[in-house]
DNA sequence: ACAGGCGCAATAGTATGACAATAACACCAA
DNA sequence: TTGGTGTTATTGTCATACTATTGCGCCTGT
């Protein structure tokens, strides 16, 4: 029961430390994050009974009350369900809830395709280009103002992790403008998204590269200012699938 | 400690009936949903702090490993947030994840009002009208058959619930043709929507109302057939906000 | 009077072992 | 074959004790 050994943090600290939330490191954490890449990398398929209980809690070497409660996260997130007398299953992957935070940095972690960061960038658009226009119809005189701020921001960042902060921050505040309550409830795909962009290939090392980026975004934000909805929706796709192409690019070229 | 009274299920049983999912009824389960319940509605305010472990225990009745449970699963939803030497503090609405199933169904327990209706229904349009064209590009032939096949089951449906399980199954499989993973799990938030609109008005009674939107829903199906990514968008947009429209006029007729 | 360190105490976290409820499966009887 | 019935493995619940964390106040030293 060697518990002082092997608890190196988990390397989803980055994203973490880029969002500035610092998630409690305890047992439980430990056993849900093993668990939860176990079941997202398919270690344990979609169908699956995972050990029981008892075996559980020999591998891991904790008390039942965290690994139950472990367990409990896990079936919250829609990942498993109990039975008794059954066991537990991993549910198929549509009853998971992949807009978790957490179950999106354990994809990260299995090293994420270029197909995954695309039905990402899928999905962003979808919503992102609503909020937009929703914002550019609805938002008021400071909330435009606030950003235009963010992208002058971005535009004198001198990191890509400062970057990658206030591109976030850009993408928040277009949610938080648009009013509806889901849209911001997006922020930790985007963050995901902006961190796999981030950590893959950044604009910042290239002037060219961060001039068409922040151009883009400043185009979100005017066209939010003065109303247009239209112009706001094709600037947001835009914004997004070029993100998209870069670290796409990057990889495939990698690759080769 | 009168445990054998008062344990009728929620009312969210309507929503988990339409989508055949049984959730256990268990102790934890009670405790959850009413502390869920008592968060989202606001009878905790965000930022605010939670009763102490021993309090609650004593209100509910249970023991500490339940409550224990209930609040690790309100944490995973991001509700939620436990801090030794604190208390358990509520988030901030923004940290909630609202497209969790659960926190949908404490949000309709509570009477969802107009706007919260047209949140979801633009969420739905930023992501279904996405979801139609990506469909509309990469579906198969037979993924196309199964959406009409559904749609000429709407058309036949007799009760106003195997409509809307029929409409949830169309949805679900639009989702699905569109092969991004991220779409498919929005199908609880669309299930929501299709339950308040069932709830309030159903086109089944309507002959009219029937045929408009089982056409839409048809136009829908035949772009995507057709591979037509501009017409399948249009359609889609179409039908959720006709359903929305149908609602909303519903609600406000029957408030004044 | 003020700054800084240091310990107290309140709260969540962890451990353990026992018992209750559930339900798949095998078995037995009609 | 069928239908009910008991067995048993698995999760669900309980009670209690102990540990770890950390905000807050005290207390000391300057």
């Amino acid at each position: 029961m060697d518990r002082s050994g092997g608890r190196a943090r988990h390397s989803g600290d980055l994203i973490a430390s880029l969002s500035g939330r610092s998630p409690a490191r305890n047992l439980h954490s430990d056993v849900l994050w093993e668990l939860g890449l176990a079941i997202v990398s398919g270690t344990y398929e979609q169908g699956a009974i995972l050990p029981s209980d008892s075996e559980l809690l020999e591998r891991f070497g904790v008390s039942r009350t965290v690994l139950r409660e472990a367990l409990k996260t896990l079936a919250a997130k829609g990942l498993i369900e109990a039975r008794a007398r059954i066991g537990t299953r991993v549910l198929p992957r549509n009853r998971w809830n992949l807009f978790d935070a957490d179950v999106l940095a354990w994809f990260f972690e299995l090293g994420p395709d270029v197909s995954f960061l695309r039905s990402l960038a899928e999905v962003r658009i979808g919503i992102e280009i609503e909020a937009a226009a929703l914002a550019a119809e609805r938002c008021g005189a400071e909330q435009a103002a606030e950003l235009i701020g963010w992208v002058d921001r971005m535009a004198e960042a001198e990191t890509p992790a400062d970057f990658a902060r206030h591109d976030l921050e850009f993408h928040r505040a277009v949610a938080e403008a648009s009013g509806n309550p889901f849209m911001a409830s997006i922020s930790a795909l985007v963050e995901m998204a902006l961190t796999a962009a981030f950590t893959i290939s950044s604009p910042v090392s290239d002037p060219e590269a961060l001039a068409v980026t922040v151009g883009v975004h400043r185009r979100i934000a005017e066209a939010i200012r003065d109303g247009d909805p239209a112009e706001a929706r094709l600037a947001m796709r835009d914004a997004i699938s070029q993100g998209f192409d870069r670290a796409a690019g990057r990889m495939e070229a990698k690759d080769l």
